[in-house]
RNA sequence: GCUCCGAUAGUGUAGUCCGGCCAAUCAUAUUGCCCUCUCGAGGCAAUGACCGGGGUUCAAAUCCCCGUCGGAGCACCA
């Protein structure tokens, strides 16, 4: 139409013509398109072609992917913490990335705060263990806190070249300053002052507060954020680290992060927007020292449902402090120790959060999500087993047969059945108990009537049940089902369970059925303790 | 106040760069039906979205402008 302006007028007759066209096409088969397409634009095919391989994968491409020789991403946690489920998100799409594109990835602990972001000893250890959950085994792992020389040799580099200034200004005072474009007067230090005296803090003759290194970027920047920031500070707080514990002279994670990053080949950044601003402070540093920025990824925050506590690691530290929570793998607790002792698996997560993808607005997880990647994993491999909450006693009567033999697993039968003792009563979760003089089936058992306060056997066979008059339940035997407490999200649950249930392996996942998903954790004197996963 | 981002069904996502049956993809969710000795699994179906207003154009989810809403940074936190 551009090269006949004299069609325009019919332009709103395309559709029809078009319509026509693209039915024929459409009523074609695969390979007749495929043909037809051949003929008329190879070049077209081989690009849709290219582009089905793209489909299969959930990420967007990285940028400028293929003008990297091996991508290399890392992970920086601050181990102030066992990870709660949102960490889950950087080594699920870095580690995508790292299988797709058959990478490389570190973990590298950014411990550069010992006192308002104080590492915890066990976070370490309690993160890679998070990651190993999840599916991942980092190929290499960093301390930050191990490499201080690093950082200073860096910094007396970048103060040889004029990018940077030790300065005594008040916080308060250098923003004032800051936010209205002037220089502080400790800007045109000579180098000599600014390096003797950045030796000084490294040699931990300043207290807090009294001096910092700041890179010299533009106090004109437009954007006041990336004005003259603080690459080293000084604090007083040993490192909790033992190896790190002599280093009063800290660097800022923008001057830590964008040092190492080059130094460790980088390719790929991801990080979230709240360091939305981090790259652009770091291309000053990476300006002096003349190195090439790492392509970058940001992501918005995610949100999970179906918790009441928020998902920060502070908060859930706080709330098992206050005993709100049994620890950090409490059911409730959002955090991936809880998840796995739910018995959910680490891929389920991870699938749940490649699929919500690299965009930069906030996002929501629905554990929903979650649940049925997970169900989808386990459904096949987890045996059955009946469960009865808080159960009404019935007795039995009209002889039915001494053991019911349900399947343990339906989908299966060459598995096998359950062996359960029936007795004189069982119980029935209050829901289930019939209405006087109706029926119920007690699956693999048999139909019964509910008569004069007792389940009457009734003998009839299954038909009843495709007939659509009876509802079929599950049930334990009173006298010998064993006990459960089951916990979950909204607290434990008491019941009664199978006998088999007993003698279960520890970590065993079983569908305790119309109940849902759950894993045996443990068994204790008195009970068994299982951990309810979803529906 | 200054500076950056972003906005497609309940949720997430594809499409946006390069406008053209996009009366919009897929998954999940919810509901109904089929199947099943589970409320699980499987099958089928329904529900449901381009933030608003202008502009450009024969044609706008897509390009431009203005709003609105949301997020982020302006730390001696990460």
């Amino acid at each position: 139409m551009g090269d006949n302006p004299d069609f325009r007028q019919h332009g709103d007759r395309i559709p029809g013509v078009a319509g026509g066209v693209v039915g024929r096409v459409n009523d074609l088969s695969y390979e007749e398109k495929r043909e037809r397409l051949e003929e008329l634009a190879p070049e077209e095919l081989a690009e849709i072609e290219a582009g089905d391989e793209e489909d299969e994968h959930d990420l967007p491409s990285l940028p400028n992917a293929a003008e990297h020789e091996e991508i290399r991403m890392r992970c920086a946690p601050n181990p102030n913490g066992p990870w709660h489920v949102g960490h889950a998100r950087m080594p699920a799409v870095i580690g995508t990335y790292r299988d797709r594109y058959d990478g490389w990835f570190c973990v590298r602990f950014d411990d550069t705060d010992p006192e308002t972001k104080r590492p915890d000893l066990d976070a370490y250890d309690a993160i890679l263990e998070d990651l190993e959950y999840l599916g991942f085994e980092p190929d290499e792992i960093y301390r930050a806190s191990d490499r201080l020389e690093t950082y200073y040799d860096h910094a007396r580099e970048l103060i040889e070249l004029g990018g940077a200034y030790t300065c005594s200004c008040p916080g308060e005072e250098f923003s004032e300053l800051k936010n209205a474009g002037e220089p502080c007067p400790h800007r045109d230090k000579d180098s000599e002052t600014v390096l003797a005296e950045f030796e000084e803090m490294i040699d931990g003759e300043y207290e807090s507060g009294e001096l910092v290194l700041r890179v010299k970027t533009d106090i004109e920047h437009k954007n006041p954020a990336l004005r003259d920031w603080v690459a080293f500070r000084m604090i007083d707080t040993p490192h909790p680290r033992e190896e790190a514990s002599e280093y009063r002279c800290w660097p800022m994670l923008d001057f830590q992060s964008g040092v190492d990053d080059h130094l460790l080949g980088i390719t790929h950044i991801v990080r979230g927007i709240d360091l939305q601003d981090s790259a652009k402070r770091q291309r000053f540093v990476y300006d002096y020292f003349d190195w090439e920025y790492p392509e970058v990824v940001h992501w918005g925050h995610v949100q999970i449902d179906a918790y009441d506590v928020k998902v920060s690691t502070s908060t859930i530290a706080a709330l098992i402090e206050e005993g709100e929570l049994d620890g950090w793998d409490d059911p409730s607790a959002p955090t991936l120790s809880s998840l796995r002792r739910r018995g959910i698996r680490g891929e389920a997560i991870v699938d749940a959060m490649v699929e919500l993808g690299t965009s930069t607005s906030d996002v929501d997880l629905a554990m929903s999500a979650v649940y049925a990647n997970n169900r989808e994993l386990i459904d096949d491999d987890t045996d059955r087993r009946f469960l009865v909450r808080e159960g009404n006693q019935l007795p039995l009567g009209g002889s039915p047969p001494d053991e019911a033999n349900p399947p343990l697993h339906p989908d299966h039968e060459s598995r096998g059945v359950r062996e359960i003792p029936v007795g004189d009563a069982v119980l029935l979760e209050p829901d289930d108990v019939p209405a006087r003089e109706e029926r119920v089936w007690l699956k693999g058992l048999g139909c019964f009537q509910y008569t004069r306060d007792t389940l009457q056997y009734t003998g009839e066979d299954i038909d009843v049940v495709r007939d659509g008059d009876v509802d079929v339940v599950h049930w334990v035997p009173a006298r010998e089902s064993v006990p459960v407490r089951m916990r979950t999200m909204d607290g434990d649950v008491s019941g009664r369970a199978e006998p088999a249930v007993a003698e279960l392996e520890a970590d065993e996942v079983v569908q305790f059925e119309r109940v849902g998903f759950a894993r045996v954790d443990r068994h204790e004197d008195d009970e068994t303790v299982a951990y309810y996963a979803h529906p």
